[in-house]
RNA sequence: GUGGCCGUAGCUCACCGGGUAGAGCACCGGAUUGUGACUCCGGAGGUAGCGGGUUCAAGACCCGUCGGCCACCCCA
């Protein structure tokens, strides 16, 4: 019988790499609490509804890259593809938004794509967003934090941020007319993604990759010119802001997003490190998506980043923390021991909870214990035999230092391995 | 959804259309019957992704399929 297999572009996180994980999930959760963002634990399934009326009915996300099913009562639900749609959803729901909030989220989000590096179907963001807020201190203290965080990760020479802004839902109309216009007077230079692109989500034209299609939209009407007043001042009130805090950026007039609820700023942290998957995280505002999921009006601005590729950043930069090593490999010789290393061992485990302690199970002769525990890493090795659980000792042998081993009375065990583990750690 | 490259031991990879498919690392045992690392000796581990075809002969060539990687696309 074939082995079942992992579903394509689902993976598993194995040990080492779950230690991965944690150091960067841990980061990001302290920071985000440092600046008074409280965390939601959201569903993975949502009404499939919640997700075409706000990410857009005919992007791609919705059209062809869901997970969605009918349940039992025949309801059309789906896996959740991105955060904010969720976030908004709960926010509204529990009533979050009847003050001002800044709250954070993660977990994995399911996009029916092709895999690639930095790309799987099961993938993991963390997100955060503010609501209640029309001002662009809120944009700017998002952009802070995170500027804050690649230092904090030390990827922080690897990535830089792009911002834009993409104006009121009435600018951006206006200026999607003009936009198509002028292209469709060009059709024929416009590559075939971009054709198709002219009838789905023209904007998504502008951050092609296509050099020819690039050149054709250097004669196109500029998104800047046909932005609004109001977005106009709230685009220089955050450029101001993430001046005097000393963030640097490039203002990138073609960067839009493939999220309809967007309007005014956008922006995305990039890197050149991960291949065609450059973008680490990114967000934007969006005043009008509470309303639009039947909430009372209520501005929005967030971002979600990719731990799968921030993962590969910290790699690429080497800031992946070392594996961990037990510091107390326990090795013992004969039924007699192994009954007095178990005793003895969780009064150690009592006395000092921090210490990672192995045993050896299964047995085998003390030379491949021996071997098992120079291998697994650890400062120190406990040894006992039948000498020792006649006399009541226990052997501490240093294992990384070449220094001697020493014999020690169990009962002063707990309180003398805290200073030999100090002593003997290279 | 489209295209390119790749599937041989747990891992990294060799091989050559013709003998029983190899190496390094890892693993197990021993040299050292209570002491790891360095060294030496031995051992286990493979239906060559799967299915079909060509051939006297296929792991190798062809087709299909599944999987992986990369790119397009999409986006975190």
């Amino acid at each position: 019988m074939d082995a079942l297999r992992s579903i394509r572009g689902m993976n598993d996180i194995l040990p080492t790499e779950a230690n991965h994980w944690q150091f960067l999930e841990n980061r990001v959760a302290e920071l985000l609490e440092r600046y008074g963002y409280g965390e939601l634990r959201l569903p993975l399934v949502e009404p499939t509804a919640l997700f075409s009326r706000s990410i857009g009915e005919v992007t791609d996300i919705v059209e062809k890259e869901m997970y969605s099913f009918e349940d039992r009562n025949g309801d059309s639900m789906s896996l959740r593809p991105e955060g904010t749609a969720g976030c908004v959803r709960a926010a509204i729901q529990n009533n979050l938004i009847a003050n001002p909030c800044r709250l954070w989220y993660s977990g994995p989000m399911f996009r029916y794509e092709r895999p690639q590096k930095g790309r799987q179907r099961q993938f993991h963001q963390i997100g955060a967003e503010i609501f209640g807020y029309a001002t662009p201190d809120a944009d700017a203290e998002l952009i802070i934090l995170l500027a804050r965080l690649w230092r904090v990760l030390g990827i922080a020479d690897a990535v830089s941020l792009e911002i834009n802004s993409i104006g009121s839902l009435e600018a951006r109309a206006a200026y999607r007319a003009a936009l198509v216009s002028y292209l469709e007077q060009h059709r024929d230079a416009l590559d075939e993604d971009s054709q198709r692109r002219l009838l789905t989500n023209p904007l998504r034209i502008l951050d092609s990759k296509n050099p020819d299609t690039q050149a054709l939209l250097n004669d196109a009407p500029a998104l800047e010119d046909y932005l609004d007043e109001e977005s106009m001042e709230h685009f220089a009130a955050l450029r101001s802001y993430l001046d005097t805090a000393g963030v640097s950026y490039t203002v990138n007039p073609r960067l839009v997003r493939g999220l309809d609820y967007y309007n005014k700023t956008v922006f995305e942290w990039v890197t050149d490190k991960l291949g065609a998957q450059g973008t680490v995280c990114a967000g934007g505002r969006y005043d009008g998506l509470v309303q639009q999921l039947g909430g009372r009006a209520t501005p929005g601005v967030g971002f979600a980043m990719g731990l799968e590729r921030l993962l590969l950043m910290l790699e690429v930069c080497g800031q992946l923390p070392e594996a961990k090593a037990p510091d107390i490999f326990v090795v013992t010789s004969g039924p007699e021991a192994q009954q007095a290393a178990i005793a003895a061992l969780e009064h150690l485990r009592d006395a000092q909870p921090a210490l990672r302690i192995v045993q050896q199970l299964g047995g085998g002769s003390f030379r491949s214990q021996m071997k098992k525990a120079d291998r697994s890493g650890a400062t120190l090795a406990l040894l006992w035999g039948e000498d020792e659980v006649a006399a009541g000792e226990v052997t501490v042998k240093p294992l990384r230092d070449g220094q001697e081993q020493v014999r020690l009375p169990l009962v002063s065990l707990a309180q003398t391995i805290p200073s030999l583990l100090q002593q003997h750690s290279h």
